[in-house]
DNA sequence: CGAAGAGTTGAAGCTCGTCAATAATCGTGG
DNA sequence: CCACGATTATTGACGAGCTTCAACTCTTCG
């Protein structure tokens, strides 16, 4: 299966031209560190390679060594790692301008596994040829750490909901994030909400409930007006009282352009 | 309180003297990389700044900006937040060699607490003469950014403890992981187990449950001779048959010298 | 020695999981 | 384009794991 889908990569069809002007790593860099011209031309290099995924393939699989990192363009992937008694744990969703796997300085076996949901437009950067970026330009090295240090805030929220939230509250969360980070992207249009092929499943794997669960939520959700959920893609009908019963503060995402003051960036 | 334990820190007795030859730091660090002389000596030279803390002291305050990286010398440490409603999660545990923030970069405020359990012996590094270096010796940057991949990892696995395990399983987890820990520390003595001044409360904020379905999980460990709990003090009686529970695997944490091969070392 | 905190126990009940069956939707090939 | 199987969404009944509340004991520490 997943070798008709990796032959027949270069056969697609049209390509839908998501990347326009600027790459969605120069963007996502940006927010924490403003870039010079060559820096935006050295970045613009080496996201050159391009490669597709159709939903459901594996980007990273578990016990694999890439050795080359993914840059996200367009699509949605994400992490997970499936228990012995068949139970699964998504770990993070990656949206365009995430990178698949900041481990890259580690050799070591990557440790959970890395699928697409819908279709995924994808960079494929040389490990040696960022390494060398981040020697070159202090500032990319400094915006690259700060972007893991978001993954990990995002881990720790993530832990937290899951560990002391109730299940509405936990929902109420998940949707919440998602919805800033897509709004953050300006991907969909005014009407908040956000298209991404989950099914309830993953929604469920997400926030440790059963999908039975979930869906009896969800349903409270529509009911209360706060949700709709319907082929796939989420409304937020009512963003404020979905972060009051969440307790959700955006903060932790860093999605404003908060740029850090050069006073304690050891590079200057 | 703290005011008052803070200006009596200079007052301390005699201070047991935890670190004798090496480094704890350049233990940890040569998990990862092997360290020639001159990078011992220059890591040595920024631990030299000592500082004591009380059990029930706080290392770190959420919304702070500490400026400053801690290395724990002895003692215990951890990282946690407070909900608005009162509930309470630990995000993880700092042992001997554990860095209180791998933030260092980030001139953003800290968004979690880090306290102390015990009584804690800690070395401040200053954050630019840790830039320094970082620069200056590639390899020593390599293993603070392995060590934070390992914090990741950890934070996955426990996100994957909360969210699709019941109490048995993890708190099985929990005790294998602090175990090996431990352990790998060569802290206590032959018979498996970890003084840790840690009571079911924390257990309880750590793994989602609450005080008293922990105190009753544990008594059922005790009562099938799992493990003891006395006075503070975890004694494993029979370490195979909780990590058989948990499904532990000890690899994530990379306790090992697993160093990597200069081969993908870009700095060579 | 007394107070505060931690550990333990029991009863009651709610949230959420399990099982199971049906309806809706999706994806794929004919 | 339709039909088919497969996946997903939905619903109900039931039960269990865990929480809550509350009391009591034991330990710790000033």
């Amino acid at each position: 299966m997943l070798v008709e889908y990796l032959s027949s990569v270069r056969d697609l069809g049209p390509i839908p031209c998501v990347t326009e002007s600027l790459s969605p790593l120069i963007e996502r860099l940006e927010r924490f560190v403003a870039l010079d011209a060559e820096e935006r031309q050295a970045l613009d290099k080496i996201t050159q390679s391009r490669r597709y995924y159709h939903a459901h393939d594996t980007l990273v699989r578990e016990g694999s060594m890439p050795g080359r990192v993914c840059l996200i363009l367009s699509g949605v992937a994400f992490r997970y790692r499936y228990l012995a008694n068949g139970r699964r744990q998504i770990f993070g969703y990656l949206l365009r301008g995430d990178l698949c796997d900041t481990q890259f300085v580690i050799n070591n076996e990557c440790d959970h596994n890395i699928g697409v949901l819908s279709d995924t437009e994808v960079a494929i950067i040389a490990l040696p040829a960022l390494m060398e970026l981040m020697v070159k330009y202090p500032r990319i090295e400094r915006a690259l750490l700060m972007m893991s240090l978001v993954d990990a805030a995002t881990l720790r929220e993530w832990l937290l909901n899951v560990g002391q939230r109730d299940a509405m509250q936990k929902l109420a969360h998940f949707f919440c994030e998602m919805n800033a980070r897509f709004q953050s992207l300006g991907v969909d249009d005014a009407a908040a909400g956000f298209s991404v092929p989950l099914t309830q499943i993953e929604i469920a794997d997400t926030v440790g409930l059963t999908v039975v669960h979930v869906n009896r939520v969800l349903q409270r959700f529509r009911r209360e007006g706060l949700l709709n959920w319907s082929r796939r893609h989420v409304c937020i009908l009512d963003q404020a009282a979905l972060e009051q019963i969440a307790g959700f503060d955006s903060a932790y995402l860093r999605l404003g352009r908060i740029r850090s003051e050069p006073s304690l960036c050891a590079y200057g």
